[in-house]
Formats: structure tokens, sequence, C-alpha cells
DNA sequence: GCTACATCCTCTAGTGACTAGAGGAGCAAG
DNA sequence: CTTGCTCCTCTAGTCACTAGAGGATGTAGC
């Protein structure tokens, strides 16, 4: 096998993504379609590794499939249109900072609750009211 | 109908949570099965309102619904043992300061690309680079 | 070369969290 | 009393996985 091609397995180790997600993620289209070797195993190259470990902590951070597709395009078509692709960025940056705002909350609720702790009592918790506020986020972020 | 007592339709629009999900919640037990009223429908009452206003921006920062449940339990039974309080709040604080690290770096990378869309081309995107070496956060955060 | 065992293949089905739609009942206004 | 809105239950669909069956392939030791 020549080197840098990388079985299913090799990819997900190297990658963090688990074997079945790959191959889901190849039929569902995030992914393109893998080379195959003489006996049909996928074959994944460098560049594929590097799609693999973006698209997982993007998931992770509730960016849905179709969000993921526009961000993956900018790095596959660097000549796109200015235009369409700071509108992405932008729509991605307001989201984004959101989400920053919420999770700073509920970050400074729960040390909050943490030292409280440390002095005797919980007392009253407000990390629920906290999260109710101050978010204002809905599901998963958008498309494009 | 007396006051305080709400239908599904004004606790959906008070909370933001659509009328089906609310029902899917008491489903899943998110929420105490609700008392109805002669007619069969479902009343809400204030704290009732209060948890859903949770529920949502908590799932939207992807919060799971055992994690969720744990929040509200803190809320619910503010004299349970310290300790656990103090357990639960901690693994959630390491998990969302990872998160705004990772949002962190997503936004100044969107921030740079809209700043050098403005001076004319794209140039080469590191979105991807950004988040794949930045990250490291697993699907949502966990359970307690 | 042969056996053992890991890894791969495809396919179907299950999970979590919704979301949509069918079909029917309750209630308030004109 | 009929129109129309909201409610009820129930089933099924979506998305993003995840698990498992059943079979093929690749590799390492004998």
């Amino acid at each position: 096998m020549p080197k840098d091609e990388f079985t299913i397995g090799e990819a997900a180790r190297q990658s963090g993504v688990k074997v079945p997600t790959i191959r889901y993620y190849e039929q569902i289209g995030l992914l393109p379609v893998a080379s195959r070797s003489e006996g049909n195993r996928r074959l994944y190259d460098r560049p594929d590794l590097g799609r693999l470990a973006f698209i997982r902590p993007a998931r992770g951070l509730g960016f849905a499939g179709g969000a993921i597709r526009t961000l993956l395009s900018l790095q596959d078509d660097p000549d796109q249109s200015c235009a369409a692709a700071d509108a992405i960025a932008k729509a991605r940056l307001v989201e984004v900072d959101k989400r920053i705002a919420s999770l700073n909350a509920l970050r400074d609720e729960l040390k909050r609750m943490v030292k409280q702790c440390e002095s005797g009592r919980i007392g009253d918790c407000r990390v629920i009211e906290t999260l109710a506020d101050t978010t204002h986020v809905h599901g998963r972020l958008a498309e494009a």
C-alpha cells in the first residue's frame, strides 16, 4: 500500500471519528466517496483526515450538516465570490458570539456554585434562571 | 380558569418551546405529568414555565437529557449533598470551558475571514484547521 | 500453505430529540 | 349552531448517529 494512504480504521484512530460514523459521513455526502483498494476497502489520504478532524468538533459545537458543508466549501473553493464567503462567515460569527455569551453566563454560574459549595451549603441554585434569562440560542446553528 | 394556570399553547408562547415539544418533554419525563382540566387539557403553572424556559437553551448549548435532568435536580432539591452538587458543577464547568475555547478560536478565524474579505480576496481559508487543531469537544456534554 | 483473528464490507434496525400529519374532541364567538 | 381555533392521541418521518448480523479480506504465526 502506498504511504499516505490509510484504511478506515487508521483514519478513525487519527481523527477520533468512529469507523461507522466515517462510512455514514460518506453516505450523506459530508465526505467524498472514498477510493477503494483491490479488496474493496476504503482508502483515505491526508486531506480526507483533515476534513474528518474538522467535522467532529464542528458537530460537537452544534453545527448542522448543512453548515459544515458550507464551511468545508469555503476551503474547497477559496476563489468563490468574496460576497458569499463574507455572508457565510458573518452569519456564523453572530451565532458563535451568542453561543459564547450563553456559555459564559453558564460558566459563571457554575463557578459560583462550586465556590458556594466550598463554604458549606448549596444555598439556592440559580443555574436554571441564569440559563433561562441570558440565553436565546435556538437549536443547532443554522444553514448558510 | 384560575389565574396562573396556562394552557399548553400559552406555555408554548411564553417559553418559546413548541406545543408538541412540550408534550414530548412530558412523555420522556423532563417535565412532570401536567394536571388536566375538565376537558382533558394540560394545565401549567409558573414553575412549569421556568423549567421549560430552562430546558430549551440548555438543549441549545448541547446538554443531553440526562445532564438537564441533573441540573434540574439541583434546583428541585437544594438541600442535596454539597459534594454531589460540587461534582456535577465542576464536571460541567470543564466541558463548558472547552466549548468556549473552541468557539473563541472559531470566532477569531471567522473575523479574520470577514476582514480579509473587505480588502479584496478570500485568500486561504483556515477555518477548518482552526477547529481541527484547537477543539477536542466530543459530542454532547456528558451525563453527571 | 493453513489457520486464527483482526478488520473490513453491506445491510437493517435502534436511539434520542424532535417534527409533521391524520383524525377527532372541546370550547368561545358570531 | 356552526365556524374556527386549540386541544387531544397516535403514528410516522427526520437527523445524526450507533449497534449488530452475516459475510469477505488481510495479516501474522506455525
